[in-house]
DNA sequence: CTGGATCCGAAATGATACTG
DNA sequence: CAGTATCATTTCGGATCCAG
């Protein structure tokens, strides 16, 4: 290992172990976003495995599966199951899933107010009939 | 080509009105949030092709030039050609794309103070043994 | 110097079938 | 009901070559 996070790395957005890179990596996947917003508008009540899939229209058993799993390996989602017959397992956001809420909530409220710029640039860029 | 605009007919179909995903897809990419960063940094200075790609180790030629084209595109990166020989192209940010930099800041903030925490779950979930 | 075009491998995603 | 395994497809990222 490099010595370079005993650096104070910490806004080094280059290095494959930036913490702002990896957490990119994470909640770029396609469907972590939608399942953090799911979760986290039921605030601490649970959801499961297959509401959640209702509440997430488009999303395939396995992707769901595997993103869950991944977020819960990270801590940001608790897994408790019902040993019944059927199984139940239901699903909520962790302490540390709530808190990302707060930033992911300001991505999504930029998002949604500038959407609409950003189209708008990209229609104008593709007929390229800018100002003379 | 049009990859990310000729796509719709799956992915997003059903979810129109959810910026948020579009927004994740674009600076989820590896190489956006470096771009950004090191253009919001620059302030409202032009940085120069050459010196971008200098200032972001391990990005090659292509996806920098593919990363500022989706980024020009979408309105958030202006793009100035000074028709000499050799050419020189500045890039910086726009009001647009500075706008960003606050949520991503606060993003990159939750990064830097709990991916600690992410990791350490991480570990924990591994050995699934838990530290004595 | 800039950056587009093309080929290739890796990874993410999706459809389907199967298991507990 | 929940989750895994397998296979096919798509996309991403990298290397290289070529053009203005």
């Amino acid at each position: 290992m490099t010595s370079r996070q005993a650096r104070g790395l910490r806004g080094d957005l280059f290095d494959p172990q930036c913490p702002t890179r990896r957490l990119l990596d994470r909640i770029g996947t396609k469907w972590t976003s939608m399942v953090v917003k799911v979760l986290g508008e039921a605030g601490s009540e649970e959801i499961r495995f297959a509401d959640l899939r209702r509440q997430i229209p488009g999303v395939s058993q396995k992707m769901l599966s595997v993103t869950l799993r991944s977020l819960t390996r990270d801590g940001l989602v608790a897994r408790r199951v019902e040993p019944t017959v059927p199984p139940k397992v239901h699903y909520r956001l962790t302490d540390l899933g709530r808190s990302l809420e707060t930033p992911l909530a300001a991505l999504r409220d930029w998002a949604e107010t500038n959407m609409a710029a950003i189209d708008l640039a990209n229609s104008t860029a593709e007929t390229d009939d800018g100002p003379a």
